[in-house]
DNA sequence: GATGAATGAGTGTTCATTCAT
DNA sequence: CATGAATGAACACTCATTCAT
């Protein structure tokens, strides 16, 4: 019988991912300081090594929740989509979109995990494959309904456009740009699917 | 009348660029500390302090050496070109050698670098421009030629393009994965062009 | 609950501050490492920066401690005496046999702490303030009494007082030179008091 | 014969006094660097060293060269003055208005030399001696003439007056209290002189 | 289960001084 | 005579992590 209950325990989990997600996201992960974390969390310090292995266990944590919080989203947007291009566009926006909500945790990611001599073989990387699996879905559901060029790679799909994205969102989540979701996802799909995508039958 | 020659004075601070350029790579920048790489310059650590003004600095002109190496490499390259596509095709092929030649710096710059709060405006940032300018003028020369689709945005044809480098070679940069150069530039500028490309003659 | 006890606590606090009073009066702050301090409190380097703010906050808590123990001397002696002459003797004498007693916290503090720029408004003046405020409380109330002259000023007192003394224990406190406690204050407080006080009414 | 005239080299030496006083007053010893009072002497770091033992000799010339300017001064003022109680008051007043006038040299004296270890027995030492001498002097003057009580210390006089004086002006030396030069020396002498003057015979 | 006191490793930077040029 | 390039020692402070209480 557990001296705490379950659910007190997973609310002091939920805190503390939760206080870490804001400081990290805020300040970075190296300025972070875990005494920070356990003060916004309300714990002491000590019982943060009682649920996470470490500092970067902790930070995985917060991105993890993260992924788990974006997944089904795209993957309701993408469904609502009728064809491919409503799905690829609707994808795409979906994805700028979360670099203006959730810009911090974006950063995180960018600057603090994916960047990482152990990101390889991660689970974070794992999670960020399942992201962007969608995409990948998607091209090869357009390839098989004859509305995608049969010839193209889907993992050379992906990384163009996730690339793109990324270095179109860049000076916003990094620095003060604006980002104007509606233009950019518009001015990506179109440009993208201008190359994969089949003229429509004459 | 100066104490050492010029030519003395050069070779010492290119011989701290370099050590610096080896440890930076190899290491990291955090992890690199000037003692190891005053040590590796046959230098003392006050000296570097006297060619440059703190550890980023240096930073900085390692990555400066590494692009003004760069520039003239890819401008000769689509110099070399014949008609867009084949100029692109080699710049898209110089830019993915240089992931493979230069992967330590690479990394550094990608890790370190453009992901620093300060990347923004920096003296780095400037010469990144200068690199990616030649794309984006290459562009602009397509679209006077009538080889290029007159509505298409040179900016967010640079950061598809770049970014899909980026995205692709990044497995090789901080991981272990190998990157077929040849391959991965023909792909890329293929796709990228059944984009951008008009149809030659109606 | 609290960790450890309450009085294990100030059991460290009171080394540290114990041992930095040794070190900073033998060595000079400057002189002076925490790595060394620590080593003489049998504590951990880190440890210090819990109860202290950084080593400057040592230096005054040294001393804050050195004040407080000082203050209730002088007020006992003064308070024993009988009349103004007494009362101002054994001030004099108290504050003489300070400079013998705890030469080295004296230097300590006219060379690191009185001497610095941002002594002014600090805790440690306004412990000094209040030392020296037994001395002009005597003034006035020697004024009140008809023991001094009326016209005379207490805190020109004050700073001849005092700054004489000093005067007269510098050579002692910085150098190797004797200072007589009982001759030196006789002979301030005579000389001292053939000016300010009153002649007895014939 | 030498190679540069002895003119020019004096002129050297004076201009690095010269930026050193004014280097040293501004920023105090340590913050002063000998990189920076070469460039304000226009002068090489190396030739400092060719006329000056170290920073530290340095900074003694610059202190001896102020009271070398002093002495004349003060000597100038006590013979213009008639009886010792004007002697006095002119000596007095002579003092404060260096403390207004010379505040950064007389800062760097008080927080820098007088204060070092080396002070007792250096060349500094001695001519703060010869300053000081100058009131011990009048003293015995004032005894010799009957205008002084006889059984006065010219000593204890001494330590007592310029201790007094330097109480008063710290606040105006080290911080941004003003320094009524006026009233604070017709203070100083007038309590002074209440105790140790002979009241005139009736 | 929870606390928070204790640890201790790790490093960029300055600058007086020297001496080869 | 003059230069200024080169040296290298020295140290406060932070904070992830542990474990006695």
């Amino acid at each position: 019988m557990p001296v705490i209950s379950a659910k007190r325990m997973q609310d002091r989990i939920d805190a503390i991912v939760e206080a870490a997600s804001v400081t990290f996201s805020t300040k970075g992960f190296e300025a972070a300081s875990i005494a920070e974390i356990a003060r916004a969390a309300q714990v002491s310090d000590g019982l943060i090594y009682r649920y996470f292995a470490n500092k970067r266990d902790l930070l995985y944590r917060v991105l993890q929740a993260f992924y788990e919080r974006l997944l089904p989203q795209v993957e309701a947007q993408v469904a609502q989509g009728v064809g491919f291009e409503d799905k690829l566009h609707r994808l795409v926006r979906r994805h700028v979109e979360v670099f203006v909500a959730d810009r911090g945790l974006c950063r995180l990611f960018l600057t603090e995990v994916r960047v990482a001599s152990d990101y390889q073989g991660s689970a974070i990387q794992d999670l960020n494959r399942r992201y962007t699996k969608v995409l990948t879905a998607l091209i090869e559901d357009g390839i098989a309904k004859g509305e995608v060029k049969p010839d193209v790679s889907p993992r050379l799909v992906r990384d163009i456009l996730f690339g793109a994205i990324e270095h179109l969102a860049w000076p916003h989540v990094n620095g003060d740009a604006r980002l104007d979701v509606k233009a950019s996802a518009a001015a990506v799909t179109a440009l993208f699917c201008g190359g994969v995508c089949l003229p429509v039958k004459a």
